[in-house]
RNA sequence: GGCGAAGUGGCCGAGUGGUUAGGCAGAGGUCUGCAAAACCUUGUACAGCGGUUCGAAUCCGCUCUUCGCCUCCA
């Protein structure tokens, strides 16, 4: 079954084929790391998680190249304002590299929470200097940049394809509607900066050709994906905020110097809004994902996310977290009862659910709806381990391996059999067993001899304590709240 | 002003030229000592106005509204 992909340059979906048989290469634009990571970064690095995880299902040997950009850009316009890692700094009083240190294990400690799979290669800007300046010497060598008082530009003019990704080809129209002004020592209002020259008090920066400074904004993307996976790579994710100027620019930089096309499939998800409005770091209505795990299980972010497509904004609230935490456990249920309860001869066709789940996989990786055939599953799986027959070994072996496959492998949504989270440590995990077992035996005497009181004073105390009891038809079963 | 996306039942959220998305919430029922859980039943929605068509929510046009980008941003 064929794997389409939506591209962003053609703005169709295309049948994906690697350039090298077997292989895939993707690079997706990493975070800058100034502050604790937001539920933005959650989407965007779930979804490209989750493509990573089915290309490599599919059977594709994948290298996901993903930065940590620890140079700071600038906060405010095209060429002028502070540096924003510095600008952390100062307001933490520190220094801008213990800024970028921290807020990058902040980011790897949120994204292991979501369990997010780390890239193969992780590579940050500061730690690749020579290869961009190399790359700018290119640049200005083949005629396509110019350095200016210490600064060196990219000019736009001299490569015929700029804009094209995001559809701003008419360089005249962009000139009149440019919100930036003019600035004189550029040849085009849309030039953009390769290497910039550093005051006096500027922290971070390094010795180059022209002076003493610091690499532009799009720089180090281009220079990292070519290093690490060659001048035409798979596919380029991120963000769609990022498809003007910063994507057109990466396109810009590569191809004018290696004259091949730099990314084939080209991948952008959308936003995050809070109440229909776009969720920023500037507007100061962003969910914190620290503040949001203490609230709900990190699952259950993965979760939601994916409960909508990559190219879809997905809108935050309390209550549409909570649905889907409610819709969770429920599929969590139904693989713990298929787990736990014995075999008997009934059937189960788990093919067409797997066919449908590639499907839907396969048709750009349509997460909502291979979600929504877990839950057609888990609703006749249940309804057929009602039955008195129940489900035969055979079956059963083979729903968990679907299972273990969507949910576990691919989607990162149902825990790994056994492995019951975080909650207690696994010699814990035993006593409790020993007692839970205990007082379920307890209670069921109790009930067994009609004493109602003592049998719901169990289960309300238990439930007072974090865990729940449900009485199905093979007995009582437990679980922690 | 330029470039782009979208408007779906109480909420979230897919998809499609004619047949049930799915989840949450709600209602009724089965089960249960009572609950919970589970299961069954239940919702005929696609911004508005035109057009194409045997038939459109799905295609085309217009209108309205919302959102993103054009300044760093996942």
């Amino acid at each position: 079954m064929p794997l389409f992909i939506y591209n962003s340059l053609s703005r169709n979906k295309e049948q994906f084929e690697p350039l090298r048989p077997g292989f895939v290469s993707i690079y997706v634009c990493g975070p800058t790391v100034y502050g604790h990571s937001h539920l933005g970064h959650a989407k965007s690095y779930v979804s490209f998680d989750v493509v990573v995880r089915w290309l490599r299902h599919s059977g594709y040997r994948v290298k996901y190249v993903q930065n940590i950009t620890d140079v700071g850009h600038l906060t405010d316009d095209a060429d002028e304002g502070e540096d924003k890692i510095m600008k952390q700094a100062r307001l933490e009083k520190t220094d801008p590299m213990e800024i970028a240190q921290f807020y990058t294990r902040s980011f790897y400690e949120d994204m292991d929470k979501l369990g997010i799979l780390r890239p193969n290669i992780a590579p940050a800007a500061t730690a690749h200097i020579p290869e961009q300046i190399a790359l700018i010497e290119r640049l200005v060598e083949s005629g396509h940049a110019y350095a200016v008082n210490g600064n060196v530009y990219f000019s736009v003019e001299s490569f015929s394809g700029y804009g094209r990704l995001s559809g701003r080809t008419d360089l005249e129209a962009q000139q009149s509607g440019s919100r930036v002004e003019v600035r004189s020592e550029k040849r085009h209002t849309s030039d953009f900066a390769l290497w910039k020259k550093a005051e006096e008090n500027h922290l971070m920066k390094w010795r180059s050709p022209w002076g003493t400074g610091y690499p532009g904004w799009h720089l180090e993307c281009s220079a990292m994906s070519m290093k690490y996976l060659g001048e035409t790579i798979d596919i380029h994710g991120g963000g769609m905020e990022n498809k003007f100027p910063h994507h057109d620019c990466e396109i810009a930089q590569a191809e004018a110097v290696t004259g091949k096309p730099y990314v084939r499939f080209w991948m952008h998800n959308n936003m995050v809004t809070v109440n229909g409005i776009k969720m920023g770091k500037s507007l100061k209505n962003s969910v914190n994902l620290k503040d949001l795990f203490s609230s709900f299980d990190p699952i259950v972010i993965r979760f939601f996310i994916l409960q909508s497509h990559y190219r879809s904004p997905l809108d935050f609230s309390d209550i549409a977290i909570r649905a889907s935490q409610t819709g969770l456990e429920k599929l969590h249920e139904s693989y713990r009862r298929l787990t736990e309860t014995n075999t008997g001869s009934g059937m189960f066709e788990v093919e067409p659910y797997q066919h449908r789940f590639n499907e839907a996989m396969n048709d750009d990786f349509n997460s909502p709806i291979a979600v929504s055939i877990l839950f057609e599953l888990s609703k006749a799986l249940n309804a057929a381990l009602d039955r008195s027959e129940g489900v035969s070994e055979i079956a059963r072996e083979q729903v968990r391996a679907f299972l273990d496959m969507a949910g576990t492998e691919v989607l990162g949504i149902l825990q790994p059999e056994g492995k019951g989270g975080d909650k207690q440590s696994e010699g814990a995990g035993k006593t409790l067993d020993g007692v839970m077992a205990l007082l379920l035996e307890l209670r069921a005497e109790a009930r067994k001899n009609k004493d109602f009181a003592l049998s719901d004073k169990l289960r309300d105390r238990l439930l007072e304590a974090g865990i729940e009891i449900k009485d199905t038809k093979e007995g009582a079963s437990w679980s922690v709240k």
